[in-house]
DNA sequence: AATGAATGAGTGTTCATTCAT
DNA sequence: CATGAATGAACACTCATTCAT
């Protein structure tokens, strides 16, 4: 899909996207993003019509790839824990990369206030449950995963550990002591990542 | 700790509470809970000097018995496991009864903006951490639990999960089709907090 | 009845009255008014809630004791004819005296856009109505007046002539050589006011 | 007198009278008449100059042909008293089918913002009272006509009292149970036209 | 101790117009 | 000749806070 922004928007767009994963939506007036974005004020309504929906056109820009990456890791020909341990890794990947937006879906979007807003989103989640039930039932007829999972209730636990960890940086910093960005995201990589794999497949494996 | 909050304070934390949670804190203004809680505008920056230190009040004045009932749980004298799920069950029972104030702490006091505002509420999060530390090492020299465990991850496993779960409430409400407030309340207590607990007894207990 | 209105309110509304009735409602901002009452921007919304409800306040204001007048001549023992002369010169004189209000009242509750707001002037309106009911039935009665007069058209002529000489004053001035404004006025109060006069006890009495 | 508008400035001025008398000059925007001409932003400032200069353009598209109308019916050979009512027909009946423009200019050139504006509007009126001097003048020398008449303002008495009857269109359609445009029509065609007709004759013929 | 009045700064948005192409 | 892109200024309105009483 060919990208409908054109340099200016994409600029604006970027900004956006920091300022609103700083301050939040609320936050951040569009003064403030065309301050930053160096552009006139009036730009952004022009070029978007609503600040609300330069939001939306933010999360549009930002997702419209993830669906893709998604379908190629279910067709590749390995086994299905690993296919976890992929689709774990890939999130995390994603999320910590684009940090910003991610930060922006996780706070925005939960609001009784803007929840019904962005359908498109609502299909993505529905979208990413289906390609983690396609796994999970993989592996279920393997008989090497539980029978008794709920498996709506697993991207909980992988999301909300890597975001409640995230939501919590300058704690951990203080705490595990990485000083540096570096640091951080190579515990994200590392330890937090190998962290969830493990948690996720005691899940699917082990007897309770 | 004796409250030190009057009753006209407290009818505005608690106005503010419910407002912070359903808009946010910048979505919010003092005029909203003023009208609201029927009180002057003034009142707000009266009583608590500002509409920021409004909310850091509204923290204190939330959290200030959790600590006591931590240190109770710690106390009785059941199984190390038992105590986890215990734990768990005392978490999300509580975040789930005071959704405000915890919606609020999840959403505001994790961006850099107001990060360093509230020392207090790092330090609740050093002693709730604590805490768990205690129950596991007791666990771990019982031989109960595995010894690789990185203790500072369990709590975003935890918490995360219910987080993530009742920040997407509207997917989850329609997916599971828990078309009430009750069968809502009743999903996170039986299901989720089961969910929550075999998650963390397996990372805990079972090898990898 | 007492005005509700403050000294600041009543300095607004007279301010509002001349921009309004100088440049139309739409033609006129908010920082117009507030720069030329030498009062802070924010003041008209703060004492009237909003442009739209200051429009509505400068009527009430301005309005609230016609219908006083108009009842007090009801009630004198004069001829018919000569109450009809009265009324014709209340009116003018009532009209011409304030004229900014009356200017505006033509204007902008003409349109579709508000007609439905002001439900207090549609029942002055009436009111008027009434009253000049009552005053022509009394000639009817007596005799003095022709019977089959449509009523509701009298006003039209009485105050539709009035106001075409003056939305059109400066043609006016220019064609009937009415340098100042006191020339002008007296114009008003003579010649226009007893051609009126003369029109409608023509249309009243004479057979056609 | 060749029309010099082409077929698209013909498209955007017939917009913009439709806008015009319905929201009045300030509040139509020029983004209004482009989008419901489905013509681009830019076009009125390339055709007209500007917003005023359409306005403008706007009249005189409208009213070049009305002298043309009063000289035929000054030529016709009737009694003078039946020219006036052809008069009174002839002004009710163009203003009633032309109501957009009409209103407009009873709106817009009588604000002391915009009077001085229009040369060639005030012209119109000057042609307009010499079509009605020569007929009372002659009216008056075949001694049908009182001799008394302050000419200049019959005008405000025929159009006046159309216009406030039209510019409280919903009061007398109220009122009189109007409640089609149709009845609303017929009524202006047949009552109002008559009771104007009633009243300048009774004023040019009866004595006081 | 409590509050109504008031304010300057800021909000998102729309305005008429210009200009490069 | 025509227009999409762009803009600075202005719009009505709301903000958190102050202050005299």
């Amino acid at each position: 899909m060919k990208s409908t922004f054109n340099d200016k928007q994409i600029q604006i767009l970027e900004v956006a996207e920091t300022l609103f994963a700083e301050k939040g939506f609320d936050g951040t007036s569009i003064r403030n993003i065309a301050k930053e974005a160096k552009i006139n004020i009036a730009m952004v309504s022009y070029y978007f019509g609503s600040k609300e929906r330069l939001l939306e056109s933010l999360i549009v820009y930002r997702t419209s790839d993830l669906k893709k990456q998604l379908d190629n890791l279910l067709l590749e020909d390995i086994e299905p824990i690993d296919k976890i341990n992929k689709l774990i890794e890939l999130y995390i990947n994603r999320i910590n990369t684009n940090r910003g937006i991610y930060r922006i879906i996780h706070f925005e979007f939960t609001s009784k206030k803007r929840e019904q807003n962005l359908h498109a989103f609502s299909e993505l989640k529905k979208g990413n449950l289906k390609s983690l039930e396609a796994i999970i039932e993989e592996g279920q007829k393997k008989g090497v995963f539980r029978k008794d999972i709920i498996i709506p209730l697993i991207t909980p636990t992988i999301l909300g550990t890597f975001f409640h960890f995230h939501m919590n940086k300058p704690f951990f910093e203080n705490l595990l002591n990485l000083k540096t960005e570096d640091l951080y995201n190579n515990y994200v990589k590392t330890n937090l990542t190998k962290h969830i794999q493990q948690t996720i497949k005691a899940l699917l494996i082990y007897e309770n």
